[in-house]
DNA sequence: GTCCACTTTTGAACGCGTTCAAGAATCTCC
DNA sequence: GGAGATTCTTGAACGCGTTCAAAAGTGGAC
Protein backbone atom coordinates (compact mmCIF):
# COMPACT_ATOMS: atom_id res chain seq x y z
CA UNK A 1 0.00 0.00 0.00
CA UNK A 2 1.17 3.92 0.44
CA UNK A 3 4.63 3.80 0.64
CA UNK A 4 4.61 7.09 -0.61
CA UNK A 5 6.72 9.49 1.51
CA UNK A 6 7.17 7.61 4.63
CA UNK A 7 9.58 5.52 5.12
CA UNK A 8 11.45 6.25 1.74
CA UNK A 9 14.42 4.20 2.53
CA UNK A 10 18.01 5.40 0.29
CA UNK A 11 17.04 2.01 -2.35
CA UNK A 12 13.81 2.69 -3.28
CA UNK A 13 14.04 6.45 -3.26
CA UNK A 14 17.00 5.37 -5.94
CA UNK A 15 14.34 2.87 -7.30
CA UNK A 16 11.83 5.28 -8.12
CA UNK A 17 14.45 7.70 -9.85
CA UNK A 18 15.68 4.82 -12.04
CA UNK A 19 11.73 4.29 -12.91
CA UNK A 20 11.28 8.29 -13.37
CA UNK A 21 14.75 8.71 -15.70
CA UNK A 22 13.05 5.88 -18.13
CA UNK A 23 10.00 7.29 -18.42
CA UNK A 24 11.27 10.89 -19.41
CA UNK A 25 13.95 9.23 -21.62
CA UNK A 26 11.45 7.26 -23.10
CA UNK A 27 8.59 9.63 -22.86
CA UNK A 28 11.09 12.17 -24.99
CA UNK A 29 12.34 9.44 -27.39
CA UNK A 30 8.77 8.31 -28.44
CA UNK A 31 6.39 10.31 -27.11
CA UNK A 32 3.64 9.22 -24.05
CA UNK A 33 1.13 7.48 -25.86
CA UNK A 34 3.51 5.27 -27.66
CA UNK A 35 5.80 4.68 -24.93
CA UNK A 36 4.06 1.43 -22.59
CA UNK A 37 5.01 0.57 -19.18
CA UNK A 38 6.09 -2.65 -20.29
CA UNK A 39 8.72 -0.58 -21.97
CA UNK A 40 9.36 1.52 -18.80
CA UNK A 41 9.81 -1.15 -16.38
CA UNK A 42 12.42 -2.98 -19.19
CA UNK A 43 14.09 0.53 -19.43
CA UNK A 44 14.54 0.38 -15.62
CA UNK A 45 15.54 -3.36 -15.73
CA UNK A 46 12.55 -4.44 -13.36
CA UNK A 47 9.16 -6.27 -14.17
CA UNK A 48 5.84 -4.85 -14.82
CA UNK A 49 4.59 -4.97 -11.20
CA UNK A 50 7.60 -3.45 -9.71
CA UNK A 51 6.84 -0.40 -11.73
CA UNK A 52 3.32 -0.54 -10.63
CA UNK A 53 4.78 -1.08 -7.03
CA UNK A 54 6.20 2.55 -7.31
CA UNK A 55 3.76 4.49 -9.48
CA UNK A 56 0.09 3.92 -9.12
CA UNK A 57 -0.59 4.68 -12.77
CA UNK A 58 1.41 5.73 -15.70
CA UNK A 59 0.02 9.24 -14.82
CA UNK A 60 1.58 9.48 -12.03
CA UNK A 61 4.57 9.17 -14.32
CA UNK A 62 4.33 12.97 -15.32
CA UNK A 63 4.68 14.13 -11.73
CA UNK A 64 8.63 13.10 -12.61
CA UNK A 65 8.34 15.64 -15.19
CA UNK A 66 6.95 18.30 -13.08
CA UNK A 67 9.15 17.99 -10.28
CA UNK A 68 11.91 17.96 -12.97
CA UNK A 69 10.86 21.13 -14.43
CA UNK A 70 10.13 22.93 -11.22
CA UNK A 71 13.68 22.38 -9.67
CA UNK A 72 15.39 23.62 -13.19
CA UNK A 73 13.01 26.81 -13.09
CA UNK A 74 13.81 27.41 -9.25
CA UNK A 75 17.24 27.50 -10.13
CA UNK A 76 16.93 29.42 -13.33
CA UNK A 77 14.83 31.93 -11.86
CA UNK A 78 17.72 32.84 -8.58
CA UNK A 79 20.01 34.02 -11.07
CA UNK A 80 18.01 36.43 -13.03
CA UNK A 81 16.01 38.15 -9.59
CA UNK A 82 19.70 38.06 -8.37
CA UNK A 83 20.57 40.86 -10.89
CA UNK A 84 17.81 42.50 -12.36
CA UNK A 85 15.58 45.23 -11.24
CA UNK A 86 12.90 46.16 -14.09
CA UNK A 87 9.78 44.24 -13.01
CA UNK A 88 8.85 44.11 -16.61
CA UNK A 89 12.28 42.04 -17.31
CA UNK A 90 11.92 39.99 -13.88
CA UNK A 91 8.71 38.96 -14.94
CA UNK A 92 9.37 38.29 -18.83
CA UNK A 93 12.87 37.00 -18.36
CA UNK A 94 11.61 34.52 -15.03
CA UNK A 95 8.44 33.08 -17.24
CA UNK A 96 10.60 32.61 -20.45
CA UNK A 97 13.43 30.58 -17.92
CA UNK A 98 10.25 28.38 -17.55
CA UNK A 99 9.46 28.04 -21.22
CA UNK A 100 13.24 26.94 -21.87
CA UNK A 101 13.83 24.48 -19.15
CA UNK A 102 10.40 22.63 -20.27
CA UNK A 103 11.27 23.04 -24.09
CA UNK A 104 12.25 19.18 -24.61
CA UNK A 105 9.59 18.25 -23.50
CA UNK A 106 6.88 20.59 -25.39
CA UNK A 107 6.68 17.37 -27.83
CA UNK A 108 4.44 15.26 -24.86
CA UNK A 109 3.13 18.81 -23.63
CA UNK A 110 -0.41 18.04 -24.77
CA UNK A 111 -0.94 14.82 -23.24
CA UNK A 112 0.68 16.11 -19.95
CA UNK A 113 -1.66 18.62 -20.08
CA UNK A 114 -4.24 16.42 -21.10
CA UNK A 115 -4.47 14.80 -17.99
CA UNK A 116 -3.06 18.15 -15.95
CA UNK A 117 -6.36 19.40 -17.05
CA UNK A 118 -8.55 17.02 -15.62
CA UNK A 119 -10.22 18.54 -12.18
CA UNK A 120 -10.01 15.01 -10.83
CA UNK A 121 -6.63 14.40 -11.58
CA UNK A 122 -4.03 15.21 -9.00
CA UNK A 123 -1.71 16.63 -11.59
CA UNK A 124 -4.24 19.02 -12.14
CA UNK A 125 -2.02 22.54 -11.12
CA UNK A 126 -5.33 23.69 -8.88
CA UNK A 127 -5.39 20.36 -7.29
CA UNK A 128 -5.07 19.83 -3.27
CA UNK A 129 -2.15 17.45 -4.10
CA UNK A 130 -0.16 20.17 -6.48
CA UNK A 131 -0.29 22.98 -3.59
CA UNK A 132 3.34 22.65 -2.45
CA UNK A 133 4.61 22.80 -6.19
CA UNK A 134 1.68 26.18 -7.02
CA UNK A 135 3.14 27.56 -3.93
CA UNK A 136 6.92 26.90 -4.76
CA UNK A 137 5.88 28.19 -8.03
CA UNK A 138 3.77 31.89 -6.61
CA UNK A 139 6.95 32.12 -4.44
CA UNK A 140 9.33 32.73 -7.32
CA UNK A 141 6.59 35.42 -8.90
CA UNK A 142 6.38 37.06 -5.28
CA UNK A 143 10.03 37.87 -5.19
CA UNK A 144 9.65 39.14 -8.85
CA UNK A 145 7.72 41.63 -7.05
CA UNK A 146 9.25 42.19 -4.29
CA UNK A 147 12.61 42.49 -5.61
CA UNK A 148 11.54 44.85 -8.16
CA UNK A 149 12.53 48.52 -8.25
CA UNK A 150 8.77 49.52 -9.32
CA UNK A 151 6.26 49.79 -6.68
CA UNK A 152 2.36 48.48 -6.44
CA UNK A 153 -0.88 49.28 -5.08
CA UNK A 154 -0.85 47.87 -1.38
CA UNK A 155 -4.41 46.49 -1.90
CA UNK A 156 -2.91 44.47 -4.50
CA UNK A 157 -0.08 43.22 -1.90
CA UNK A 158 -1.73 39.65 -1.31
CA UNK A 159 -3.39 38.53 -4.14
CA UNK A 160 -0.77 39.82 -6.86
CA UNK A 161 1.53 37.25 -6.69
CA UNK A 162 -1.17 34.41 -7.56
CA UNK A 163 -2.48 36.84 -10.18
CA UNK A 164 1.00 36.84 -11.64
CA UNK A 165 0.66 32.81 -11.34
CA UNK A 166 -2.47 32.55 -13.22
CA UNK A 167 -0.77 34.47 -15.78
CA UNK A 168 2.07 32.29 -15.94
CA UNK A 169 0.01 29.12 -16.51
CA UNK A 170 -2.71 31.43 -19.22
CA UNK A 171 1.41 31.45 -20.65
CA UNK A 172 1.45 27.83 -20.35
CA UNK A 173 -1.41 27.31 -22.02
CA UNK A 174 -0.62 29.02 -25.33
CA UNK A 175 2.77 26.91 -25.28
CA UNK A 176 0.97 23.69 -25.08
CA UNK A 177 -1.02 24.98 -28.06
CA UNK A 178 1.86 26.33 -29.83
CA UNK A 179 2.69 24.63 -32.82
CA UNK A 180 5.49 27.84 -34.31
CA UNK A 181 8.86 27.37 -35.32
CA UNK A 182 10.75 26.88 -32.20
CA UNK A 183 8.25 28.36 -30.06
CA UNK A 184 8.57 31.63 -31.10
CA UNK A 185 5.09 32.92 -30.72
CA UNK A 186 5.47 31.50 -27.18
CA UNK A 187 8.20 33.85 -26.40
CA UNK A 188 6.70 36.79 -28.14
CA UNK A 189 3.48 36.06 -26.33
CA UNK A 190 5.83 36.45 -22.58
CA UNK A 191 7.02 39.39 -23.66
CA UNK A 192 3.96 41.19 -24.96
CA UNK A 193 2.75 39.90 -22.11
CA UNK A 194 5.10 40.75 -19.58
CA UNK A 195 4.52 44.66 -20.94
CA UNK A 196 1.04 44.95 -21.01
CA UNK A 197 1.05 43.37 -17.25
CA UNK A 198 3.69 46.20 -16.67
CA UNK A 199 1.92 49.12 -18.23
CA UNK A 200 -1.51 47.99 -17.01
CA UNK A 201 -0.33 48.00 -13.58
CA UNK A 202 0.62 51.31 -14.09
CA UNK A 203 -2.70 52.90 -15.25
CA UNK A 204 -4.58 50.81 -12.60
CA UNK A 205 -3.55 53.40 -10.26
CA UNK A 206 -5.63 56.35 -11.85
CA UNK A 207 -8.48 57.16 -10.44
CA UNK A 208 -10.98 56.29 -12.89
CA UNK A 209 -9.84 52.38 -12.84
CA UNK A 210 -10.44 52.29 -9.06
CA UNK A 211 -14.23 50.62 -9.48
CA UNK A 212 -12.84 47.95 -11.78
CA UNK A 213 -10.05 47.04 -9.56
CA UNK A 214 -11.93 46.93 -6.41
CA UNK A 215 -14.55 44.53 -8.40
CA UNK A 216 -12.19 42.60 -9.70
CA UNK A 217 -10.21 41.95 -6.68
CA UNK A 218 -13.35 41.43 -4.54
CA UNK A 219 -14.25 39.03 -7.17
CA UNK A 220 -10.97 37.01 -7.30
CA UNK A 221 -11.15 36.72 -3.26
CA UNK A 222 -15.03 35.62 -3.27
CA UNK A 223 -14.48 32.89 -6.48
CA UNK A 224 -10.59 32.06 -5.46
CA UNK A 225 -12.12 29.64 -3.13
CA UNK B 1 -13.60 4.36 -44.38
CA UNK B 2 -14.21 7.60 -44.03
CA UNK B 3 -18.53 7.83 -44.62
CA UNK B 4 -18.41 11.01 -42.44
CA UNK B 5 -20.22 13.55 -44.04
CA UNK B 6 -20.39 12.18 -47.80
CA UNK B 7 -23.66 10.30 -48.47
CA UNK B 8 -25.10 10.45 -44.82
CA UNK B 9 -28.05 8.65 -45.98
CA UNK B 10 -31.26 9.11 -43.36
CA UNK B 11 -30.86 5.69 -41.98
CA UNK B 12 -27.36 6.05 -41.19
CA UNK B 13 -27.76 9.30 -39.71
CA UNK B 14 -30.05 7.58 -37.84
CA UNK B 15 -28.33 5.07 -36.52
CA UNK B 16 -25.55 8.08 -35.39
CA UNK B 17 -28.10 9.61 -33.68
CA UNK B 18 -29.13 6.50 -31.60
CA UNK B 19 -25.65 5.87 -31.13
CA UNK B 20 -24.96 9.39 -29.45
CA UNK B 21 -28.25 8.86 -27.28
CA UNK B 22 -27.14 6.14 -26.14
CA UNK B 23 -23.76 7.19 -25.08
CA UNK B 24 -24.72 10.30 -23.89
CA UNK B 25 -27.57 9.06 -21.30
CA UNK B 26 -24.95 6.09 -20.24
CA UNK B 27 -22.56 9.09 -19.30
CA UNK B 28 -24.95 10.81 -17.29
CA UNK B 29 -25.78 7.49 -15.72
CA UNK B 30 -22.29 6.40 -14.92
CA UNK B 31 -19.86 8.68 -15.82
CA UNK B 32 -17.34 8.31 -18.87
CA UNK B 33 -15.01 6.37 -17.78
CA UNK B 34 -17.56 3.84 -16.23
CA UNK B 35 -19.04 3.35 -19.48
CA UNK B 36 -17.72 1.00 -21.82
CA UNK B 37 -18.28 1.03 -25.50
CA UNK B 38 -19.86 -2.19 -25.59
CA UNK B 39 -22.35 -1.07 -23.12
CA UNK B 40 -23.04 1.72 -25.73
CA UNK B 41 -23.06 -0.29 -28.36
CA UNK B 42 -25.65 -2.78 -26.66
CA UNK B 43 -27.62 0.23 -25.62
CA UNK B 44 -27.31 1.22 -28.58
CA UNK B 45 -28.60 -2.11 -29.94
CA UNK B 46 -25.59 -3.10 -32.51
CA UNK B 47 -22.40 -4.93 -31.97
CA UNK B 48 -19.53 -3.32 -30.97
CA UNK B 49 -17.45 -3.27 -34.27
CA UNK B 50 -20.80 -1.05 -35.65
CA UNK B 51 -20.33 1.24 -33.28
CA UNK B 52 -17.20 1.33 -34.32
CA UNK B 53 -18.02 1.90 -38.09
CA UNK B 54 -20.21 4.92 -37.17
CA UNK B 55 -17.42 6.75 -34.22
CA UNK B 56 -13.84 6.38 -35.03
CA UNK B 57 -13.35 6.09 -31.25
CA UNK B 58 -14.75 6.57 -27.49
CA UNK B 59 -13.74 10.52 -27.71
CA UNK B 60 -15.27 10.96 -31.10
CA UNK B 61 -18.41 10.71 -29.26
CA UNK B 62 -18.01 13.65 -26.94
CA UNK B 63 -18.83 15.43 -30.42
CA UNK B 64 -22.24 14.60 -29.48
CA UNK B 65 -22.53 16.81 -26.55
CA UNK B 66 -20.62 19.55 -28.15
CA UNK B 67 -23.37 19.57 -30.70
CA UNK B 68 -26.39 19.34 -28.36
CA UNK B 69 -24.86 22.40 -26.08
CA UNK B 70 -24.29 24.49 -29.18
CA UNK B 71 -27.93 23.52 -30.90
CA UNK B 72 -29.57 24.69 -27.34
CA UNK B 73 -27.44 27.60 -26.61
CA UNK B 74 -28.24 28.93 -29.97
CA UNK B 75 -31.65 28.55 -29.61
CA UNK B 76 -31.64 29.92 -25.90
CA UNK B 77 -29.53 32.90 -27.29
CA UNK B 78 -31.77 34.05 -29.72
CA UNK B 79 -34.45 34.55 -27.31
CA UNK B 80 -32.74 36.74 -25.13
CA UNK B 81 -30.79 38.34 -27.91
CA UNK B 82 -34.27 39.16 -29.14
CA UNK B 83 -35.05 41.62 -25.95
CA UNK B 84 -32.31 42.66 -24.08
CA UNK B 85 -30.53 45.75 -25.05
CA UNK B 86 -27.90 46.41 -22.33
CA UNK B 87 -24.93 44.82 -23.29
CA UNK B 88 -23.68 43.67 -19.82
CA UNK B 89 -26.71 41.87 -19.77
CA UNK B 90 -27.07 40.61 -23.19
CA UNK B 91 -23.51 39.06 -22.22
CA UNK B 92 -23.96 37.72 -19.10
CA UNK B 93 -27.41 36.54 -20.01
CA UNK B 94 -26.31 34.62 -23.19
CA UNK B 95 -22.87 33.04 -21.30
CA UNK B 96 -25.24 32.03 -18.43
CA UNK B 97 -27.75 29.82 -21.49
CA UNK B 98 -24.90 28.31 -21.70
CA UNK B 99 -24.45 27.14 -18.40
CA UNK B 100 -27.79 26.31 -18.27
CA UNK B 101 -27.91 23.83 -21.20
CA UNK B 102 -24.48 22.27 -20.51
CA UNK B 103 -25.38 21.78 -16.25
CA UNK B 104 -26.99 18.53 -16.42
CA UNK B 105 -23.89 17.85 -18.12
CA UNK B 106 -21.34 18.82 -15.41
CA UNK B 107 -20.76 15.84 -14.25
CA UNK B 108 -18.74 14.51 -16.71
CA UNK B 109 -17.15 18.20 -18.05
CA UNK B 110 -13.91 17.45 -16.26
CA UNK B 111 -12.99 14.19 -18.49
CA UNK B 112 -14.98 15.68 -21.68
CA UNK B 113 -12.30 19.21 -20.54
CA UNK B 114 -9.78 16.41 -21.04
CA UNK B 115 -9.61 15.14 -24.01
CA UNK B 116 -10.92 18.86 -25.19
CA UNK B 117 -7.73 20.08 -23.83
CA UNK B 118 -5.40 17.92 -26.00
CA UNK B 119 -3.99 19.73 -28.58
CA UNK B 120 -4.23 17.11 -30.99
CA UNK B 121 -7.23 16.23 -30.31
CA UNK B 122 -10.24 17.68 -33.09
CA UNK B 123 -12.14 18.14 -29.73
CA UNK B 124 -10.35 20.66 -29.08
CA UNK B 125 -11.75 24.20 -29.44
CA UNK B 126 -9.08 25.48 -30.95
CA UNK B 127 -8.56 23.13 -33.78
CA UNK B 128 -9.05 22.91 -37.54
CA UNK B 129 -12.27 20.30 -36.86
CA UNK B 130 -14.01 22.73 -34.30
CA UNK B 131 -13.66 25.36 -36.43
CA UNK B 132 -17.49 25.16 -37.45
CA UNK B 133 -18.84 25.13 -33.73
CA UNK B 134 -16.21 27.84 -32.82
CA UNK B 135 -17.68 30.19 -35.62
CA UNK B 136 -21.29 29.55 -34.52
CA UNK B 137 -20.33 30.06 -31.16
CA UNK B 138 -18.62 33.29 -31.63
CA UNK B 139 -21.27 34.44 -34.20
CA UNK B 140 -23.93 34.29 -30.89
CA UNK B 141 -21.20 37.01 -29.28
CA UNK B 142 -21.04 39.22 -32.65
CA UNK B 143 -24.67 39.68 -31.98
CA UNK B 144 -24.41 40.68 -28.49
CA UNK B 145 -22.43 43.31 -29.26
CA UNK B 146 -24.32 44.15 -32.89
CA UNK B 147 -27.36 44.01 -30.68
CA UNK B 148 -26.36 46.32 -27.71
CA UNK B 149 -27.11 50.33 -27.42
CA UNK B 150 -23.67 50.69 -26.59
CA UNK B 151 -20.98 51.30 -29.31
CA UNK B 152 -17.12 50.08 -29.13
CA UNK B 153 -13.64 51.65 -30.15
CA UNK B 154 -14.01 50.87 -34.28
CA UNK B 155 -10.90 49.52 -34.11
CA UNK B 156 -11.65 46.66 -32.08
CA UNK B 157 -14.53 45.82 -34.09
CA UNK B 158 -13.06 42.99 -35.98
CA UNK B 159 -11.77 41.22 -33.08
CA UNK B 160 -14.24 41.71 -30.28
CA UNK B 161 -16.22 38.91 -31.28
CA UNK B 162 -13.32 36.48 -30.54
CA UNK B 163 -11.93 38.45 -27.96
CA UNK B 164 -15.86 37.58 -26.40
CA UNK B 165 -15.34 34.17 -27.10
CA UNK B 166 -12.27 33.65 -25.55
CA UNK B 167 -13.98 34.88 -22.29
CA UNK B 168 -16.11 32.42 -23.11
CA UNK B 169 -13.78 30.06 -22.76
CA UNK B 170 -12.17 31.03 -19.57
CA UNK B 171 -15.63 30.71 -18.04
CA UNK B 172 -16.09 27.38 -18.96
CA UNK B 173 -12.71 26.61 -17.73
CA UNK B 174 -13.53 27.74 -14.50
CA UNK B 175 -17.32 25.88 -14.31
CA UNK B 176 -15.20 22.91 -15.27
CA UNK B 177 -13.27 23.05 -11.84
CA UNK B 178 -15.93 24.88 -9.82
CA UNK B 179 -17.63 21.90 -7.00
CA UNK B 180 -19.74 24.92 -5.12
CA UNK B 181 -22.99 24.16 -4.66
CA UNK B 182 -25.38 24.12 -7.71
CA UNK B 183 -22.56 25.95 -9.46
CA UNK B 184 -23.50 29.22 -7.59
CA UNK B 185 -19.34 30.33 -8.46
CA UNK B 186 -19.57 29.98 -11.97
CA UNK B 187 -22.29 31.86 -12.01
CA UNK B 188 -21.25 34.83 -10.03
CA UNK B 189 -18.31 34.77 -11.93
CA UNK B 190 -19.87 35.26 -15.58
CA UNK B 191 -22.17 38.48 -13.81
CA UNK B 192 -18.92 39.61 -12.38
CA UNK B 193 -17.13 38.97 -15.41
CA UNK B 194 -19.40 40.63 -17.51
CA UNK B 195 -20.19 43.31 -15.50
CA UNK B 196 -16.11 43.95 -15.72
CA UNK B 197 -15.85 43.68 -19.53
CA UNK B 198 -18.29 46.20 -19.87
CA UNK B 199 -16.80 48.39 -17.44
CA UNK B 200 -13.02 48.18 -19.26
CA UNK B 201 -14.65 48.57 -22.52
CA UNK B 202 -15.58 51.93 -21.63
CA UNK B 203 -12.60 52.83 -19.81
CA UNK B 204 -10.41 51.32 -23.01
CA UNK B 205 -11.69 54.35 -24.24
CA UNK B 206 -9.58 57.01 -21.78
CA UNK B 207 -6.56 58.29 -24.17
CA UNK B 208 -3.97 57.12 -21.14
CA UNK B 209 -5.07 53.69 -22.27
CA UNK B 210 -5.31 53.99 -26.18
CA UNK B 211 -0.64 52.45 -26.02
CA UNK B 212 -1.98 49.58 -24.15
CA UNK B 213 -4.89 48.91 -26.35
CA UNK B 214 -2.72 49.21 -29.82
CA UNK B 215 -0.34 46.83 -28.29
CA UNK B 216 -2.70 44.19 -27.05
CA UNK B 217 -4.28 44.43 -30.32
CA UNK B 218 -1.25 44.11 -32.07
CA UNK B 219 -0.51 40.87 -30.11
CA UNK B 220 -3.57 39.44 -29.65
CA UNK B 221 -3.64 39.48 -33.78
CA UNK B 222 -0.57 38.31 -34.30
CA UNK B 223 -0.61 35.47 -32.22
CA UNK B 224 -3.95 34.12 -32.99
CA UNK B 225 -2.21 32.08 -35.73
C1' DG C 1 20.85 -19.20 13.38
C1' DT C 2 15.71 -18.97 13.52
C1' DC C 3 11.47 -16.88 13.40
C1' DC C 4 8.54 -13.30 12.00
C1' DA C 5 6.89 -9.12 9.99
C1' DC C 6 7.59 -6.22 6.39
C1' DT C 7 9.04 -4.61 1.86
C1' DT C 8 9.82 -5.65 -2.81
C1' DT C 9 9.36 -8.40 -7.05
C1' DT C 10 7.08 -11.15 -10.24
C1' DG C 11 4.18 -12.57 -14.11
C1' DA C 12 -0.31 -14.20 -15.01
C1' DA C 13 -4.87 -12.46 -15.68
C1' DC C 14 -8.51 -9.01 -16.48
C1' DG C 15 -11.07 -5.24 -18.68
C1' DC C 16 -11.55 -2.20 -22.14
C1' DG C 17 -10.46 0.61 -26.35
C1' DT C 18 -9.54 -0.44 -30.84
C1' DT C 19 -8.69 -3.10 -35.30
C1' DC C 20 -9.77 -6.20 -38.82
C1' DA C 21 -11.10 -9.77 -42.01
C1' DA C 22 -15.05 -11.74 -43.39
C1' DG C 23 -19.71 -11.88 -44.32
C1' DA C 24 -24.69 -9.86 -44.85
C1' DA C 25 -27.56 -6.33 -46.60
C1' DT C 26 -28.54 -2.77 -49.75
C1' DC C 27 -28.09 -0.13 -53.80
C1' DT C 28 -27.04 0.59 -58.88
C1' DC C 29 -27.19 -0.15 -63.41
C1' DC C 30 -28.28 -3.08 -67.25
C1' DG D 1 -34.02 -9.96 -61.74
C1' DG D 2 -29.10 -10.55 -61.62
C1' DA D 3 -24.12 -9.07 -61.29
C1' DG D 4 -21.22 -6.11 -59.10
C1' DA D 5 -20.17 -2.45 -56.09
C1' DT D 6 -20.95 -0.19 -51.87
C1' DT D 7 -22.46 0.20 -47.21
C1' DC D 8 -23.14 -1.90 -42.92
C1' DT D 9 -22.58 -5.56 -39.31
C1' DT D 10 -20.29 -8.82 -36.70
C1' DG D 11 -17.36 -10.96 -33.20
C1' DA D 12 -12.83 -12.59 -32.58
C1' DA D 13 -8.33 -10.93 -31.55
C1' DC D 14 -4.76 -7.61 -30.09
C1' DG D 15 -2.31 -4.28 -27.16
C1' DC D 16 -1.89 -1.98 -23.16
C1' DG D 17 -3.05 -0.08 -18.46
C1' DT D 18 -3.94 -2.03 -14.28
C1' DT D 19 -4.68 -5.59 -10.47
C1' DC D 20 -3.47 -9.29 -7.59
C1' DA D 21 -2.04 -13.37 -5.18
C1' DA D 22 1.89 -15.43 -4.25
C1' DA D 23 6.89 -15.80 -4.02
C1' DA D 24 11.38 -13.78 -2.83
C1' DG D 25 14.17 -10.84 -0.25
C1' DT D 26 15.38 -8.00 4.00
C1' DG D 27 16.14 -6.94 8.63
C1' DG D 28 15.33 -6.94 13.47
C1' DA D 29 14.39 -9.68 18.08
C1' DC D 30 15.74 -13.32 20.60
Amino acid sequence: MGQKAERATKKSQETRERIVDAALTLFREHGFEKTTMRAIAAEAGMSLGSAYYYFRSKDALIQGFYDQVQADHRAAAAEILETERSFEKRLSRVLLAWHEVAAPYHGFAGVLFRTAADPDSPLNPFSEESAPAREASTDILRDVIRGAREKFPADLDEDLPQLLWLFHMSMVLYWVHDRSDDLAKSRRLIERGSAMVAKFLKLVKLPPMKPLRTLALKTYRELAE
